[in-house]
DNA sequence: CAATCATTTTAGTTTTAACTAAAGTGATGA
DNA sequence: TCATCACTTTAGTTAAAACTAAAATGATTG
C-alpha cells in the first residue's frame, strides 16, 4: 500500500485521525498519548501506534523509557492538507466532538453506515 | 455518521472511489457502473451502490427499469476537492491502477496493513 | 540485581466489511 | 400475462479491524 493510500485509509478511522492530530505538530511520548485518547487502554493506543508507524505515517524516536512520536506529514500528500483544513475548521471539530462522544458505547466503527434490515 | 465523516470512509476504499468516479460528473445507471468495476458481481455493486447512498454521498433517479446515480458532490465538501485533485494527477493514476491489480485476488483490503506476526 | 516505569506484544473475543450465489421485485414489451 | 430486463435484497462465508487483559521487554533507579 502506498503511504498515501495508507493515509486515505487511516483518516477514515477517528481515532486515529485523533492520533495524527496529536502528533502532527511535535513529538509525543505514547503515554501522553494515551492519556489525551479516552478510555482506551494503553495496549490498543500502542496497536494504532504501531500500525500507522508500519504504515509510514508515523516516525519514531526512543528518548530514555520513552517513545516519541511524530506524524510524517511529507507521507501524506494532499491528505496532509485535508487534515490541516480539517482540523483549522472550527465546525467540523464540532461535528467530530459530536461522533466522538455519540458512540461511546459499543466497540468502535470500521466503516460507513451499511444496510440495516428495515432501513428501507 | 455525518455526511462529510462518511466521505473519509468512502474514500478509503479502492471499490468505493471507483464507484464514485464514474458517478462524479454525470449520471450512471448501477449496470453501466458494474460494467465498468471489473470482476464483482452485480449483487456486489448494487451493495456499495446503496451504502453510498444511505451515508448521502450518491443521488439516486429511477427512469423506467434503470435507476441512475450521481454523486451528491456538495456533501464531500473538502474531501470532495482531494478526490478530484487524486483524479486529475497523473501519478496518483498509476499508482491507483497498480494496487487494483495486485489486489486482485485474495477478498477486499478493509483498512491499514497491520502486524503480521514477523514483520519486526 | 531487583523493582519500577513506559511501552509493546500476544492471545483471544467481538463486530463487521466485502464478497458470492441465489432469490426477489418491479417495470416493460411481446 | 408471461418472459425478460435491470436491479435489489437476503443469507451465508471469509478475513480482518478494534478492542481487552495479561504477559513480555527493555531502560532506569535504588
Amino acid at each position: 500500500m502506498g503511504a498515501e493510500t495508507a493515509a486515505l485509509a487511516a483518516i477514515a478511522s477517528p481515532r486515529r485521525r485523533e492520533i495524527l492530530r496529536l502528533a502532527w505538530q511535535q513529538e509525543r511520548p505514547a503515554g501522553e498519548i494515551h492519556r489525551a485518547m479516552g478510555d482506551l487502554t494503553f495496549g490498543a493506543v500502542s496497536q494504532h501506534l504501531r500500525a500507522l508507524h508500519d504504515a509510514g505515517l508515523l516516525e519514531l524516536r526512543a528518548v530514555g523509557r520513552h517513545r516519541l512520536y511524530r506524524a510524517r506529514r511529507e507521507a501524506f500528500g494532499p491528505v496532509g492538507e485535508l487534515l490541516e483544513r480539517m482540523w483549522d475548521d472550527a465546525l467540523w471539530r464540532l461535528k467530530q466532538q459530536a461522533e466522538l462522544l455519540e458512540r461511546r458505547r459499543g466497540p468502535q466503527p470500521r466503516r460507513l453506515a451499511r444496510r440495516r434490515k428495515g432501513t428501507t
